[in-house]
Order: structure tokens, then sequence, then C-alpha cells
DNA sequence: TCGGCCATTTGGTCTGACCAATTGACCGAC
DNA sequence: GTCGGTCAATTGGTCAGACCAAATGGCCGA
């Protein structure tokens, strides 16, 4: 290992360090504004320069935004997982990419389940059935937590990570106002059905009827996101 | 579309845009040496806070380097494409996690493969036939277009650029370093050969050919990979 | 109730000073 | 000829204080 030049600590750094670190433990929220620049300054017994330099670290990290007059504001923090969908690509191509890498997993998964595996799918199915009126929140977990279970299955953390991250981008903020009728009882019920098809599918060790039931499933899954989708498109708003 | 405040663009962010055009245009390569905060300020007839400002933003975006007493050093930019490969995770999860995408995308455009893309991969294999001398970057660049012409079948831009991603994380410096081995006359013919396979599989629409096709050429690449691997490993520098 | 005015508060940029790390030149010892 | 020490110059780091401009909030008259 290549022997590298050791750096102190800038003080800018060290602030910025500490800045966000506040932040980051909910001394402040998002949306909230920090103390100005010159109360920074009193405070933590440094220049304002040196404040300023810290805050504009910050700023680049896209942890504040300053408004000039105004103050500096806490903002959301960038999405810890990677941008999937490309600026050209609609949420369609999303839902695509995903029936294409899930019914691959779930091939792959039908020749290396084991009956770890299969105890594994039953227990989330059955938890599934118990929560038809759990709530948006618990249901996309659980819905994501029995995906994630088939793609475990295929042993690779970045095949893992990937499902994963196309699941979430399918729930970002953006995606979620497009589609608003996943949660109702009828919805639910149909889809832990499909679930239950998926699971037999692979715990009968048959590739093609375990691709064939995810790809079901999630066709079903868009045509449901899709009525949505037309609904919003329909009625501006 | 909610009304935004519009954000006059401050002083500190015109300079280090200017400082990265130039960086990105070539006027400074990686390793050369910026002009002195001085110097700076005094050509670009700003303060020189307001240039500490702007190279504190170009250093957290890592794309200078400042050293005290010494000057403001130009860095490798950061990687575009997202860093598929998580820390616990090694270069046969990666392997394994471009074989298992790989075949499946090869079992696809199996379905759905035209006579135009039959001749796009012929168009490359050809190209490939006379560059066994070629040199290293065109000879990846020619097997990276062969792959990607494949997964642009598929028709889904996520899917691509998930698989093209996987290819560029198996030729980044590290795994360079690891293999050296890749463009010999020899192994060169033998992925020429593979691919021709593949090609021949894609082009008569069997998604099973089409896939252990895929999966054979690239455990043999893995194959050719693990060599140089183990040669690397066991021997330390 | 609303718009105009004004003082205050806020961030933006600047000048100039001084400190500390690095670099390069020079010189003497070996 | 090489190496280590010294020193001056150059470089980045931090600071104090000043002044400018945008935003905010209070007050007042229509």
């Amino acid at each position: 290992m290549p022997i590298e030049a050791i750096e102190p600590r800038r003080l800018y750094r060290q602030v910025a360090d500490h800045l966000r670190d506040l932040i980051d433990r909910g001394e402040y929220k998002v949306g909230e504004r920090l103390p100005t620049e010159r109360e920074l300054s009193e405070k933590l017994g440094i220049s304002r320069p040196t404040v300023r330099e810290a805050l504009i670290a910050l700023e680049v990290e896209h942890r504040v935004r300053i408004r000039v007059g105004s103050g500096i504001y806490v903002t959301e923090p960038p999405a810890q997982s990677p941008i999937l969908v490309g600026p050209a690509e609609g949420p369609f191509e999303l839902l695509r990419a995903r029936a294409f890498i899930e019914s691959a997993i779930a091939a792959e998964a039908a020749t290396l389940v084991t009956q770890a595996d299969i105890n594994a799918m039953d227990h989330l199915l059955d938890a599934m059935e118990r929560s038809s009126d759990a709530g948006t929140k618990a249901m996309v977990g659980l819905d994501r937590q029995f995906h994630q279970t088939i793609a475990s299955i295929v042993g690779n953390g970045i095949i893992l990570r990937f499902a994963g991250d196309l699941f979430d981008q399918r729930i970002n903020p953006y995606f979620q106002r497009l589609s608003g009728h996943f949660e109702t009882a009828d919805t639910w019920r149909a889809a832990v059905d499909e679930h239950r098809a998926i699971r037999d599918a692979i715990a009968s060790r048959d590739p093609g009827a375990a691709s064939a039931a995810m790809r079901h499933h999630l066709q079903q899954s868009q045509h449901r996101f899709s009525t949505s989708f037309e609904e919003e498109a329909a009625s501006p708003g």
C-alpha cells in the first residue's frame, strides 16, 4: 500500500462535519433554519469566512440551502439508492425492467431453492394474509420483503440490490403520486394470490413456471398501476 | 409545478463552474496543478476568499485536491456509473451477477431478435475478427459493444445501462490491475468464437441455447480472469 | 385590509493581515 | 558526489473588519 500524505483536518471540514452531524442527529430538521453565519461564528469561536466555507461544503453535498437575506435551511438529504431511471425513461420502462429481472430471478430461484427458502416464503405469505388492513407502508414492506426473499435465493448481493433498487424506485414520491390504489383489500388479495402462485412454482423447481408466474404477477401489478396511472393522467391536478 | 425561488448564481459557483469546465476541456489534466489562489484571484479579478470558496466546492465534488503549502491538484473525477459492487463483495460476485443478467438477456434477445439485430452482431464480429492486434482499449470497446448490441435487443434502457455498468465495473482500474491477460491473440480468438456461438444461438431464436452460450462465454471469460487473478494473488506486488 | 416605506437582519464579496506547511536553493560535512 | 541542515520564498489556512444587497417584519396611511 503506497504511502500517502497525511492530510490534517481543515477547520472548515471539521465545522461541516459537526453541522452535518447535528442535522443527522435531528437537532435541525428538514426545512428548519440553521443559526445565522454570525451566530455560528460566535458560538463556534471561528471566523465568519470559515463558517461560510463549511456551509458551502454542506451546500455542495445538498444538505443545506442558502438563501440570501433569509438564512440557511436544512434540505432533504439526497437519495441513497442510485437513480436507475434515466431522464428519457418513464414509469413503464422501469416496470418492464423489473418484470424482466424478477422473472429471470424467479427462474433461477426455482433451480436453487432450498426448504429453508420455501419456509421463508411461506412465513411471509402468512404475514401478508394477516395484513390486509395493515396500511400502505406495512404492505409495501411485506411486498418488498417477499421479492427480496426470492432474489436472495440467487445468492448474489449485486442482483439482490439491483432488484431492491428497482422496487424502491417504483415507490418513490413521483410514482406514488401516480399510483394510489395498491392498498385496497381486493388488490392486496390478488397480489397475495399471485405471490402464492410464484411460491408454488419455485417450490416445484419449475423455472419456466416460476418465470411465467412472476411475469403474470408483475403484469397484473402493472395493470393495477396503469389503471391508476391513466386515471391520474386523465384528470389533471 | 410549484413556483420556486429563482436563485442568482453566486460568484463562488460561477468560478467553480468555470474551473471545472477548464478541467473537463483538458486545460488542466489529472495530476496537474492549478494556478495558485493568489494567481486565480488576480486573473479572475475576484477576492481570494471567493476563490477559496470555489475551490472548496470543487474539493467537495472530488475534482481537486488541496495541499497546504503545495498547491491545488486536479484529481481523477469520480466514477460516472454507480458503484455496483458493495464493500463486502469481490470480483467474483460481480462476474456471477454479470453471468446471470447477460444470460437472461441472451434468452430474451433470442425471442425478440430481428434481422437488423443479426446484421449488427455480424458487423461487430467482423470488426472483432480484424482486431486481434488492435490493443486492449479497442478490444475492450468492441467486446462491450457486442454485449451492448445484444442487450439493446431487449429494448429497455434500464437493463441496457445496468449491463453496461456491470461491464464497466469489470474494467475499472482495480480489476484491470488484477487481470492483465485478456488481450493475447489466443484469448481474443477464443472470445470471438464464443461471441459467434452466442450470435448463432440468438439468430436461431433458441432462448435456451442463447442463455447457455452466454453462460459458457462468461464462464470461459471468468476462467481466463481467474487464472490471472490467482497469478496476481499468488505473487505479491 | 392592503400597499408603501423604513429599519433591521441576513447572506455575499472584499481588503488586508498574519500563521503554518511546503518547496527549492545553498552550503558544509562526509 | 551524496546527504542533511538551514533559510527564504511561495503556497494554502484562518482571521478581523468593512461594505453591499436581498429579505424580513413592523408601522402607518389610504
